[in-house]
RNA sequence: CGGGGCGUAGCGCAGACCGGUAGCGCACUCGCUUGGGGUGCGAGUGGUCGUGGGUUCAAAUCCCGCCGCCCCGACCA
């Protein structure tokens, strides 16, 4: 393929809007375009990254015995009411009406239309097990689109379904898009790391993350060293930590003054006291009903695991006058001591406090030199938070260290959330009706490929695996005022493209520090250099781009070399 | 949605405080030059200054509204 015929516009400076590195390089190498927040033209170069991927993820899947098939992005609003979701997704999900007023919208997963499919195809066990699976564009409205193509609104996906007929057939199922997974990211050049997730939205029994190993990751992963544990710092299982070194003896509580002071940072700023000295006290509906919720300053919530603690169906923060009305002030001061009536949980690390503050339950007032059993007993202790790092393992308490990842992949356990909602059965040998157990597993092709730039690349630019690099070869053709260089060029091309390596010929008419640097850049991961004062010696060169190491070699040997290379 | 920043040529930016009719670098076109790590010189092309309104003799510049983009945060009492 000749660069002169085709787009690949490079940038010398880096664009404005960019801030991470894969999104930087993408613009810059010319493999994307952006048209609106969040929504991008895949250019020439670009496309045949995110084509290298898909077809990894063909190979795998169609390995595993799953089947190619594609679904319509647009589906009816009918389909997404039948699993509440229609309601429950919220503003995520792209709406449009059709010329009749019908409700449609673009699909952000694709669940409820291949259940579907599914319940109206599948009737008997003999068609069980079957997973089905599509490489498609998704479009979810997200809050806040950001770092090109790892959050976009319209984005490539592969989504998968299996459908069993029983638990341990899905968890078959589910271990063979695990294993296939595992693959296709090995293939693709990643380090990645498979962790225990949460379910989210999507729902579910069980799930692992495919997180890519990235500083710049939107996701925390709590790991273990010691044992190999890993999850996702939501779903992480925390236990009642280790009981507290005696390092104070508990004080007498007092009431004391803060005026105006509400926040945590406020209150321990005020009282010149670290976060971790700190009860904060917030309220919930859970179910409508009033609860007081425990946690020290210094850590976050989990509304995950609270709602579980719960045993809640819907949890809110309580509003301004709820809180008001429950704790007889302003919000900001509220706190566990004196809430009677009120159900109380608290965080496992605040059974550890010894000399807290809490809210003092009336405007401008905290507690000071508060303990936990003395002065207030929450009615339990439970994990509500995220893990930090230095929390214990859960497996082997050692301490757990949080690292930043880039979700590339998912993998759910469904069991019959959305067969059950939708009357999708079979009959089994018995005749019986029963419903079918389903899984389902998606991977973001186009983040895949940005993840993929953060762990492989260099001040020059992206350094691609040769699995998924837009070419094998990148041939750059120097001055020639001979027609040698031509000669040779056009020759080596021919023999390359007949040995099935994927050649892309700098023909441009550019000084040849503008080819060596956009080469650089675009990160193809072998550059053959053909230029006349190697050709004067019988010699070319060959470099390997995330080395530099550079070879001089016969025009003859070019073939047998690369091939050799590329199999490795 | 809350906070912050930004919209001036394809890209990166100056001009704005102090109103006087738009500029720099790169890219692009043409000519010469150069030819193994973003050559040099010259001549050009290209902009309703995001948008709507207002103030003014005069608005990129001042005022108001809207739109878009980027970053941070998002029930954390």
């Amino acid at each position: 393929m000749r660069q002169s015929r085709l787009l690949i516009p490079t940038l010398r400076d880096d664009p404005g809007e960019a801030e991470i590195v894969s999104h930087r390089l993408m613009l810059r190498a010319g493999l994307i375009r952006k048209v609106a927040a969040g929504i991008y033209t895949y250019l020439p170069l670009g496309l045949r990254i995110i084509r290298k991927v898909e077809q990894i993820v063909r190979e795998e899947l169609n390995k595993s015995g799953a089947q190619e098939v594609l679904m319509p992005i647009v589906s009816p609003a009918e389909l997404w009411q039948e699993t509440g979701r229609w309601d429950f997704y919220g503003k995520e999900l792209f709406r449009l009406k059709d010329r009749h007023e019908r409700d449609f919208c673009l699909g952000p997963t694709h669940e409820e239309v291949i259940t579907d499919l599914v319940r109206r195809e599948v009737r008997s066990y003999r068609q069980l097990p079957a997973n089905f699976y599509q490489i498609q564009t998704k479009f979810r409205d997200e809050i806040r689109p950001r770092f090109g193509l790892m959050r976009g609104r319209e984005f490539i996906m592969k989504d998968a379904y299996s459908f069993d007929v029983d638990e341990a057939g899905a968890t078959e199922s589910y271990r063979k898009m695990y294993d296939a997974y595992v693959s296709i990211f090995t293939r693709c050049g990643l380090n990645f790391r498979p962790v225990e997730a949460d379910t989210g939205l999507i729902g579910g029994t069980s799930s692992h993350e495919f997180m890519v190993l990235a500083d710049i990751g939107e996701e925390g992963i709590a790991v273990c060293d010691a044992c190999n544990y890993a999850a996702n710092v939501e779903r992480a299982e925390l236990n009642a930590g280790p009981p507290p070194a005696a390092s104070e003896s508990a004080r007498v509580k007092q009431l004391v003054s803060t005026p105006g002071h509400k926040t945590v940072e406020d209150v321990t700023a005020f009282l010149n006291l670290p976060a971790a000295k700190l009860v904060k006290t917030l309220i919930y509906l859970a179910d409508g009903k009033a609860v007081a919720v425990l946690l020290r300053g210094d850590h976050a919530v989990n509304e995950i695991k609270l709602k579980k603690v719960l045993g809640a169906t819907e949890l809110v923060m309580a509003d301004p006058a709820t809180v008001e009305k429950l704790t007889g002030a302003p919000v900001g001061f509220a706190g566990p001591i004196g809430l009677s009536d009120t159900r109380i949980v608290a965080d496992f690390e605040v059974k550890n406090l010894v000399n807290a503050v809490v809210g003092g339950n009336a405007a401008d007032r905290h507690w000071v030199d508060a303990s936990p059993g003395r002065d207030f007993n929450p009615d339990q202790y439970a994990d509500l938070r995220n893990a930090l790092t230095g929390d214990q393992c859960p497996r082997c308490s050692q301490p757990l260290r949080v690292v930043r990842g880039i979700e590339v992949g998912h993998v759910f356990k469904l069991g019959t959330k959305y067969s059950e909602k939708m009357k999708a059965t079979y009959l089994d040998q018995q005749g019986q009706e029963k419903t079918i157990f389903m899984g389902c597993y998606g991977i973001g092709i186009g983040r895949t490929a940005a993840a993929s730039i953060e762990q492989n690349h260099d001040a020059k630019g992206i350094i691609w695996p040769v699995s998924i690099a837009p070419f094998h070869v990148h041939m750059l053709a120097l001055a020639d005022k001979s027609g040698k260089v031509q000669a040779t060029v056009t020759e080596l091309e021919e023999q390359l493209e007949q040995a099935g390596v994927e050649v892309l010929v700098d023909d441009r008419d550019e000084r040849p520090g503008v080819k060596f640097n956009d080469a650089d850049l675009i990160g193809i991961p072998y550059h053959i250099v053909i230029g006349e004062k190697g050709l004067a010696q019988g010699q070319v060169e060959l470099k390997e781009r995330r080395t530099g190491t550079v070879t001089k070699l016969a025009p003859s040997e070019v073939v047998p070399r690369l091939k050799k290379l590329l199999i490795q």
